[in-house]
Formats: structure tokens, C-alpha cells, sequence
DNA sequence: CGCTGCTGTCATGAG
DNA sequence: CGCTCATGACAGCAG
């Protein structure tokens, strides 16, 4: 608060000065004459830099590592939302800004119902006449009231200067010779009609539109009417005049009036002490001392400098704005006020906004609320660092399904679950206690350990969920999953700790795996803990991999060890690259057979549930090759070539399931595996599996049951999005290192696709058993190594590794391409991520300016109505202060005769008006209580 | 058949 | 200088 009086009054100071110089200061109608505060105000215009405007705003940090080269949105998206983020720096409360805030400022300086200042009115006419000064005034004619002496200013001096004498209020608003005044108005009219546009084109809400609307005709009404009611004021003080018993009130109205202005615009202009004793006698020069003259300038907006106003108005909202943005810190500020959730506080945004709050306080509860009623409901956990905007589409809220289902269960399964996985948790996840919950989670739903990787690969997920509002207690209604019985035991606050980023099951994966869980996922907790066992086995025997560089014993021990479910066992072959695809073309049809018998469900589920899930991108930081869990990460993913192999069919659609029910009706089994990969080949048309695929599967046991499982892993999300490349192996691989020839390959590779399906099953077999094309190649030149590893490891392990196996240098190469193409396919996954995050954000962040542009048209106009009042006020006690005055004869002056004007140094004159005076002769003492019309 | 979205890949630049 | 990452651009596929 004192912060923002400070600033305020500052920039009030400097408007006023401005009016005083006769500098019109234009609204900065022009985005690029928006002054750098306004546009940090605002943020960037341009929402594709790096700074993204709600970052600016301090609020909705988004999850989202900021990168350096930040989203960068392109098309005519970018162009459509630029356009509107641009629109809304044009949303400036033109003339009235000011206007507005001093009326919610001035109703709390007076307390009372207090009328507002003539002499700052009149001063404020004066300087607005001195441009069209005319000759200057009889210096008889001027005259001096009482206290000038005191001062000592010679009036007559600033009286010929200004020769003007102030307007009735009635001509202030319709004389030709306020030019400037007509301008701002039209200017003000212009940016109405601007904004009413842009609450046509945004399709805004009704009451926006109705504010809009509304606002137009206030301010077409204005000008017209005004002179009217100033008409019908003048008559009621003149009526008043024979009640002078109120006269004394009304100074003292106007005595506290000008201490409080005195107070809050502490001016350099000199005191204009002499009408004090005019006034009434009350009056204390105590208080009127200073600066009084200047005060009224503010209220005269067609004297402010529009640009200072708009950036004071950003200001205020801006310096309250992230009071709105940490529901944690900023609720207990404002603990007194009623806002306790943000849905509330969007109500009572509403609401106060509607009641015409206008004190300093409530004006904060607005701006807050306002705020968080701009942010979406699911926004609300915004205290994590690494919260992030979220949609307003009801995907959010359908994601926070997710979020709380996960965080529910997996606090459930904490207990259960993480004992069998101490080790492993220990090692990959220590950094994270919710990859904890995330590993319960996964647990429930009878994932390995590794799910919970893949369970953070969903992309969409993540962008949208990660940071769903946790701490907000009104969010666990809408979460409330049917099968989560323990969110009725989390707290909020319990949610509220979590990491917001902990990976958030799709929504898709919950319902695919409440289907699963039909299936698989009833073994009870009993087959949850041996597949973790299994898990940790797997994993240490990765490790050592790893560090080995995969050894094909190794490899036979992780068949050995047995933690393939029996449905693996049978894929598992025996030694490493023996498995040959004319073995695979053999038996294709059995494997295939067989394999559809196992998974043929799997597959279909898996299908549908990555066709929503299925984003592409998926990739998630968990499994970085750089970090320590990466190589494992890495190991599992190229040990789950079925996962990979399930991925691939659900891209590819219930088409190969269906098949897959076709072949398995054949009903033949063959155990071997690279019958098994032959099927999957077939059902995938060879995306995954294959001959290399078996010696992934040596390295890492899989099943299409631990595909179902793992299909939440992030090599799944690369190779079974690699839909393009499933194409027919020759059946003499060639090594091709050219980008042309891999290009020919890929190209070739798609026709080929399409062709295999009329081939008959033998040949699809044989040239179905192909992953994408780097598989293929790797398979060509006998990489003894997963390309997944190849892509996954870090570099040290990396070399370490090709130092390990004697390549040649067709191998290196490929090996070295295989990787760069990995790691470049999961960059620019994770380059759309960010992209769409970005754009999303964007989307937040106008609806949010939406929302809060209807406020300040709100506000507006809410301040236009305060400024009529008190300039009704004013009008009132001018003509109070003008019955007060004598002149020569002790008659009362006529207030449509004679004006009070306010010098710069302070000396106060009674002059007569020009305009009125002429035409009506020189009745200006005679017709003292001469009806105005 | 065209459009749109998704995905992979390449080229390029930056760190 | 090499590696990694990010990103624009391009092309293919699927709906």
C-alpha cells in the first residue's frame, strides 16, 4: 500500500505538472510508444520471446526448465495470439485512469460524505484556459478576497494573465475552446470503441460485453449530459442559497476535503490561502497551506498525461498482481479479507467489483481477486517454483483427475510398495520424494518400476498436470477419481508439499489401466512386490551391464534370473544373435499366433490408450542420459524392446490387433522369440522386435504384458511413435550411412509397408521383422547393443562402451547416428512440449488479461460515475463558496458571473466570467440569483 | 483428395 | 573441436 501511494503519487505529481506546462500527453494508443514499464507491466507484446509475460507477472512459474531459447510460437497461431497479447497492452483506461483512481483514492481521504474542492477545480480550469487566454481583465474587476493581504501576491497580476475565468462546469464540458478536453474525449471514445472491438473479436463474455457496451454509452452520454446536470446542480445550490445554514457545513466539508487532497497530493504549487477565510471560518490555514491550488488537477483528466496513467494504473495492478499469484503467501495476507479460495475470490471479484467497492482495500481485494480469477481454477497450486499455467480447457481439470489420483495412491502405496524397491529408490529417485509416489502409483497399477519413467513421458501430461493446483482444497471434488479411495485422506496440505512435477499418470493411462488393472493389475500386491523384486534385479543387472558393456552373459543371467513373468520366458532366447530372421520367417505365423494370444488384448488396449496418450512428446528429463538414472533408464528401455514393440501398435492402430486376432485363430505357439518379435513385426509391420530385438531381450527381459507395463517408458515413446519407418528389411541388409541413402531407405522403406500387407505372412515376416531404420541398420551391421542404450547413455558411458566393443568404422558410424538421430528425435519432442506449454501459457495468460481488462473497464467506469459525483460536488460547493462571496456592494456574487481563480502562487481571485458576463451585459452583481435557464 | 496434426529427421546455431 | 541441445524446416503418415 504505502508502495503503491508512493508511486502514485509520484506519477500524479508528475501529471500534474504536465497539465500545468499545457503538455498534452497523449494515451499510448501505440503498442510501441508503451513505455518498457508498461511493457514489463504487461510482458514482452511479443509472447514468443524468451521472457514469457507470466513469468514477468511473477506468477504461474511454469514448470518448464525456462530455456534460453524459449518457445518460439510460429504460424498463425503465434501471429493470432500475439495479436490478442497486443490487443491487450492496448487495454489502457485512456483519460480516466486517473480520474478513476483518484476517486477510489479521494472516498477514502474522505472518510465523510464530504463535497469535493472548487478552489483546485477552478485552478485546474484556469490553467486549462490560459492556452486561449484572452485579453486580460479588468483589473477592477478582480476581486481580492479576504486573506490576500496576508500573502501579499498581487492577484491582478495572475488575473491578467489567465484573464480566463473558470467555467461553469456545464461549459467546461461543451466550450469549443477546450480543445483538448474534446480531444481526449474523442481519444477516449476512439479507445472505447477500440476496446469494444476487441470484446466483439475475443467473443467475451456477456458482461464484458455489456461493460463494454455500457462503458461506450456512458461516455457518449457524457459530454451531452453533463452540461444538463450541471444545469440542475446550479439550481439546487441556487436554491440552497436561501439556506445559508448550510453553508458553514459545507466548508467544513470542504476544509477536511482539502486537508485530505493536501495530504495525499503534497504539491510544489503555493498555497492559495486567501478563499479560506471566504470559505468559512473554520477553515484552518493549518491545513490549507499548501499546495491546494494544484490539487484539482488530477480531476481534470483531460490534463493528464494519458501514458503516466496508464503506467500508474499497470503499476497498481502490477504491484498487487503477485500478492494474487502465491496462493500460499497471498491468502494469509489477506487473511482478513474474504477471499479463501480462488473460486471465491473470483466470486468476489465479481462482486465487489459489481458493489462499487471503492476504497483502497477493497480495491486490493479486487485487483487480487481479479488476479485469480484471471488464473484458472486450475492454476491454483502456483506456490511451487515449478508450477506452470494451465488451460482452461477442461483438460485440465481432467488431468487433475490424474494428478490427485496419483499423488492419493501413491501416498496409499507408499508404504506398501517401497520396501521391495529401497534400493533402487534410493539410487534413482533420492532427489525426489514424490518420484516416490510415483513409483507407489505405478506399483498400483501394476507397473514395474520403471513405469514410472514412462508414466512421466506423456508430454501433454506433464504440461498440463504438473503443477495442477495441489493446495487447493476445492480441487479434490473435481479429482475424486472413482477409483481412488484415498483421496479423503490426503490433506491438502499433504498435496500442497508435493512436487508439482511429479509425472502425472495421462488420464488416458488411468482409465486404460483401470481396464488393465482388471486384468493384470488384481495379481495383488503379491505379484506387485515379485515384479519388483524382478524389477531390481533387472535393474542391477543393468547396472552392471552398463558398466560392462552389456556382455552377452550378462544379458543370458537377466534370463536367467528369472523375473521374466512365464508369458516372457517364452520369448526369451538363448544366446545373444543367434536368433535369425529366417528363423523368424519360419515361425512367424506362430509367434505371431501366440503372441496375439497373450497381448492380442494388450495390444488393443495399448493402441487405444496411446492413441490418447500417444503425444509424441513424451520425453521426459527423468530419463536424461546425463542423469545418474539415465544409463538404467536407458538399459531398461533398450531391454524393453516389447515395449517399444507395444508402443509401435498402438500407433498403429486396432489394424494389427486385429490381425493379430486373425493370426491367432492359426493357434499355433512356438516359444521361440524371434516368432515372438516376428509378431510383433507383423502386427507393427516390423517396428519393433526383430532379430536386434532379441538381443534387447536378453538384455532386458520383456513381455508383451511388461510391454503393457512398460508402455509408459520413454523409448517407448520414441521407437513406438517411429510409425514411419516400419517398413520391410531387405533381407540382405546394407549398411547405409549416407543421409541420401537413408532417406531412400526411409521412403522405400514406407512403400514397402504398404505392400507387405498383401504379401503373404512369410514374407512379411521376413521383411516385416524390421524396426525403424536405425534398428534395421543396427541390426544390418550387428550393434551388440541396443540403439536405446546407444542413444540413452551419457557420454562417458557411452564411449565406454563402443570402447568396449571393437566396431568398425561403419558400425561407429551408425552407431554415432543412431544416437545424434535418438537424441535429436527427444530434443524436438521435447522442443513441441515446450512449444505447446508456451502456447498454452499464452492462452492463460490472455484469458487472464481478458478477464482482467473487463475488470478495469469496470473500474472505469466505476470512476467515471465517482468523477460525475464529485464533480457535482465541486460544482456544489464552487457555487457555495461564490454565495459566500460579497462584492463591493455586499451582494452575493453570481456563480455563472464570476469564477474563482487560483494563481500559481497561491493568490486567490474572483473574476468575472468573459463569456458569461458579455452576452448578459454588466448584470454580473444584479442578477445574482438569475435562474440559469 | 486435401487438410491437419503428429512424428521423425536434417540442418543449423548456440552453449 | 566435438558434443549436446534447441529449433526451424521438411517430409511422411494417419485420421
Amino acid at each position: 500500500m504505502y508502495l503503491k501511494k508512493y508511486l502514485t503519487e509520484g506519477l500524479i505529481q508528475v501529471a500534474i505538472l504536465l497539465s500545468l506546462s499545457g503538455t498534452r500527453v497523449d494515451v499510448g494508443l501505440e503498442p510501441g510508444l508503451l513505455s518498457p514499464l508498461h511493457e514489463m507491466m504487461l510482458g514482452p507484446s511479443a509472447g514468443i520471446t524468451q521472457t514469457q509475460f507470466h513469468n514477468l507477472w511473477n506468477h504461474l512459474e511454469d514448470g518448464q526448465p525456462s530455456h534460453p531459447k524459449n518457445v518460439d510460437l510460429d504460424g498463425f497461431t503465434s501471429r493470432r495470439l500475439l495479436g490478442l497479447v497486443r490487443s491487450l497492452d492496448r487495454l489502457q483506461v485512456p483519460n480516466t485512469e486517473l480520474e478513476a483512481w483518484l476517486v477510489h483514492r479521494v472516498p477514502d481521504m474522505l472518510p465523510g460524505e464530504h463535497h469535493g474542492q472548487p478552489a483546485p477545480l477552478e485552478r485546474a480550469h484556469v490553467r486549462l484556459e490560459e492556452d486561449i487566454a484572452g485579453p486580460g481583465l479588468d483589473p477592477g474587476d478582480i476581486l481580492r478576497i479576504q486573506g490576500e493581504n496576508e500573502t501579499g501576491r498581487d492577484v491582478h497580476t495572475e488575473g491578467g494573465e489567465l484573464d480566463e475565468s473558470p467555467r461553469p462546469l456545464s461549459e467546461w464540458s461543451q466550450g469549443s475552446a477546450w480543445s483538448n478536453r474534446s480531444q481526449q474525449e474523442e481519444t477516449h471514445r476512439r479507445v472505447l470503441s477500440d476496446h469494444q472491438m476487441y470484446s466483439n473479436s475475443l467473443d467475451e463474455e456477456e458482461g464484458e460485453m455489456g461493460d463494454g457496451a455500457e462503458e461506450e454509452e456512458d461516455q457518449e452520454e457524457e459530454p451531452a449530459s453533463r452540461s444538463g446536470r450541471e444545469r440542475e446542480r446550479r439550481d439546487s445550490v441556487s436554491d440552497r442559497e436561501s439556506a445559508q445554514n448550510d453553508e458553514e457545513q459545507e466548508s467544513l466539508s470542504l476544509q477536511e476535503c482539502l486537508r485530505l487532497l493536501e495530504h495525499t497530493f503534497p504539491l510544489t504549487h503555493q498555497p492559495s490561502e486567501e478563499i479560506l477565510p471566504a470559505i468559512g471560518g473554520a477553515v484552518d490555514h493549518e491545513y490549507l497551506s499548501a499546495e491546494r491550488g494544484p490539487l484539482l488537477s488530477p480531476l481534470f483528466p483531460s490534463e493528464q498525461p494519458p501514458l503516466d496513467l496508464e503506467l500508474q494504473w499497470e503499476d497498481l495492478l502490477e504491484i498487487m498482481e503477485p500478492h494474487g499469484l502465491d496462493v500460499s503467501t497471498r491468502f494469509p495476507s489477506y487473511q482478513d479479507g474474504p477471499v479463501q479460495t480462488p473460486l471465491d475470490a473470483a466470486i468476489l471479484s465479481n462482486y465487489q467489483s459489481n458493489s462499487n467497492s471503492r476504497n483502497d482495500n477493497q480495491m486490493i481485494y479486487q485487483d487480487v481477486h481479479l488476479m485469480e480469477a484471471a488464473l484458472p481454477l486450475g492454476t491454483i497450486s502456483l506456490h511451487h517454483p515449478e508450477t506452470r499455467l494451465l488451460p482452461l480447457t477442461p483438460s485440465t481439470e481432467l488431468d487433475q483427475h490424474n494428478m490427485s489420483l496419483n499423488l492419493s495412491e501413491a501416498l496409499e502405496n507408499m508404504d506398501v510398495n517401497s520396501s521391495p524397491r529401497t534400493p533402487y529408490h534410493t539410487n534413482l529417485i533420492s532427489g525426489d520424494p514424490l518420484d516416490d509416489l510415483n513409483m507407489g502409483v505405478d506399483v498400483e497399477y501394476g507397473y514395474t518400476a520403471f513405469d514410472m519413467n514412462p508414466l512421466t513421458q506423456d508430454p501433454e501430461d506433464n504440461l498440463i498436470t504438473d503443477n495442477t493446483s495441489l493446495g487447493d482444497p476445492s480441487n479434490f471434488d473435481i479429482n475424486f477419481y472413482p477409483n481412488d479411495f484415498t483421496l479423503a485422506s490426503l490433506t491438502p496440505q499433504e498435496l500442497s508439499g508435493a512436487n508439482p512435477n511429479l509425472p502425472i499418470l495421462p488420464l488416458s493411462h488411468l482409465l486404460v489401466d483401470d481396464e488393465e488393472e482388471g486384468d493384470y493389475g488384481l495379481a495383488g500386491p503379491l505379484g506387485d512386490l515379485l515384479e519388483d523384486a524382478t524389477i531390481l534385479d533387472e535393474m542391477s543387472l543393468l547396472d552392471l551391464a552398463l558398466e560392462e558393456g552389456f556382455s552377452p552373459e550378462m544379458a543370458a543371467r537377466l534370463e536367467e534370473e528369472g523375473y521374466l513373468v512365464p508369458e516372457q520366458a517364452n520369448r526369451n532366447t538363448g544366446p545373444y544373435d543367434t536368433v535369425m530372421p529366417d528363423n523368424e520367417e519360419d515361425d512367424g505365423g506362430t509367434s505371431w499366433s501366440r503372441m496375439a494370444q497373450g497381448s492380442s488384448r494388450t495390444l488393443r488396449q495399448e493402441s487405444g490408450e496411446k492413441a490418447d496418450s500417444d503425444s509424441g512428446l513424451s520425453l521426459d528429463c527423468s530419463f536424461s542420459p546425463a542423469s545418474p538414472c539415465g544409463s538404467e533408464s536407458s538399459c531398461y528401455s533398450s531391454s524393453s524392446s516389447s515395449s517399444s514393440s507395444s508402443s509401435s501398435v498402438s500407433s498403429e492402430g486396432g489394424l494389427y490387433s486385429e490381425e493379430n486376432d486373425q493370426e491367432d485363430e492359426e493357434g499355433e505357439i512356438n516359444l521361440d522369440m524371434e516368432l515372438e518379435v516376428t509378431i510383433k513385426q507383423e502386427e507393427e509391420e516390423g517396428a519393433v522386435g526383430g532379430y536386434y530385438s532379441s538381443d534387447v531381450n536378453k538384455m532386458v527381459p520383456s513381455s508383451y504384458q511388461e510391454e503393457k507395463l512398460f508402455n509408459g517408458l520413454p523409448w517407448q515413446e520414441h521407437i513406438g511413435h517411429d510409425h514411419s519407418y516400419n517398413q520391410a528389411w531387405p533381407s540382405t541388409p546394407t549398411s547405409v550411412t549416407g543421409k541420401t541413402s537413408k532417406k531412400k531407405s526411409k521412403y522405400s522403406s514406407r512403400q514397402s509397408r504398404t505392400k507387405s500387407y498383401s504379401r503373404s505372412s512369410a514374407e512379411q515376416f521376413v521383411e516385416a521383422e524390421l524396426w525403424n531404420r536405425d534398428d534395421r541398420r543396427a541390426q544390418s551391421l550387428k550393434i551388440p547393443f541396443s540403439n536405446e542404450l546407444i542413444i540413452n547413455l551419457p557420454v562417458d558411458d557411452f564411449n565406454e562402451l563402443l570402447a568396449n566393443h571393437r566396431l568398425n568404422e561403419q558400425q561407429l558410424n551408425l552407431v554415432r547416428d543412431i544416437r545424434r538421430r535418438g537424441k535429436n528425435k527427444m530434443a524436438a519432442q521435447n522442443c513441441r512440449r515446450r512449444k505447446l506449454g508456451a502456447l498454452q501459457g499464452l492462452e492463460v495468460d490472455v484469458s487472464g488479461l481478458r478477464r482482467r481488462r473487463a475488470w478495469l473497464r469496470r473500474e472505469k467506469q466505476e470512476a467515471l460515475k465517482s468523477l460525475q459525483e464529485m464533480e457535482q460536488r465541486l460544482e456544489g460547493l464552487y457555487q457555495e463558496v461564490m454565495f459566500s462571496l460579497r462584492d463591493e456592494e455586499g451582494r452575493p456574487l453570481d456563480a455563472t458571473d464570476y469564477a474563482l481563480q487560483f494563481g500559481a502562487n497561491g493568490s486567490v481571485t474572483v473574476t468575472p466570467r468573459r463569456q458569461g458576463t458579455l452576452p448578459r451585459g454588466d448584470s454580473k452583481a444584479g442578477k445574482k440569483h438569475r435562474d440559469k435557464k
